[in-house]
DNA sequence: GGTGAAAGACACCAATG
DNA sequence: CATTGGTGTCTTTCACC
């Protein structure tokens, strides 16, 4: 049931709602060549197949208290799976912790921590390894800018190549 | 003008709007205790004030093409400002770069990297390195999953305590 | 892909504290 | 006097052909 078969209509239209999905079909219409009944259509089917997963906001850090970001190496004690199956879980409650990836290398997790200062930072790590006995070290970078922030993946047309 | 004066209404919708952008005003009203003309009134503002930067649509990698990420370390020869400015707006300006921070510690730079397959990445990095003669090192983290993906920043109310 | 009905957003309104 | 909630109009979406 996964890999979607996308034809270059859906695959325009993924890239044109990662940029921006405020925009109207009709608007969507006139940069895809379809009708507008179309594109509705297909983001509906898009949504429904989880394709587009959801439509969130992107707020400039600078204008809600301009919060600390960081970024933590996480390493752990290889292998008890439930206790990494109970790790997962609480990254994911976290609304702190906004992305997580399980790496290769030396670290074993890389987090993005969003904090509105180096103290509740702190708290939120010291209640991280307390509260997952296998979190053995971390290590934190202090992020002292953003120079880009965002989660779009380009989507290729089928025509062009990889790169 | 940088630091709006945010109420606890206004608060209230950006934490909303982060979760799920696509909701109506009246959806949203009943859930801030305001009319959905405030709603309104309120998310316009909080749009042309860069608040809010912009709405995207987050898709599901799985579903196109499963891209690989990685988590990258840059080390820049330290200072020549000028390159540092090049490669600030070269990063910026290549779409399979999501994300990258400006970090404190033995990195300087962490980008966060997207591409179909590990060719491509390894042709974007030999790029990266070839178009910006500061960038001296740079290590790679595969990410073999995902455990967590958002650009969410909780924004506490002006009641609540910071933790 | 087009068309008519329903829903939502937008531009004003007087009212309120 | 800024901000609210309400009303009419226009736009956008939705369901059906």
């Amino acid at each position: 049931m996964r890999q979607m078969k996308l034809d270059n209509f859906d695959r325009q239209l993924l890239n044109l709602v990662q940029a921006d999905s405020s925009q109207t079909t009709e608007r969507l219409a006139e940069q895809v060549a379809l009708s507008p009944s179309a594109i509705q259509r297909r983001l509906r089917r898009l949504r429904e197949q989880g394709v587009i997963v959801r439509e969130t906001a992107l707020v400039e850090p600078k204008e809600v208290g301009r919060p600390s970001f960081f970024v933590v190496s996480l390493q752990v004690e290889r292998e008890r799976p439930e206790l990494l199956m109970q790790l997962r879980k609480w990254l994911e409650a976290e609304p702190r912790i906004q992305q997580a990836f399980y790496v290769t290398g030396e670290a074993d997790f890389v987090l993005v921590v969003t904090a509105p200062d180096t103290e509740t930072y702190d708290a939120l790590m010291s209640r991280l390894v307390s509260e997952n006995p296998n979190v053995s070290r971390f290590t934190t970078n202090v992020a002292l800018g953003i120079v880009k922030r965002g989660l779009t993946i380009p989507v290729p047309l089928a025509s062009e190549n990889s790169d």
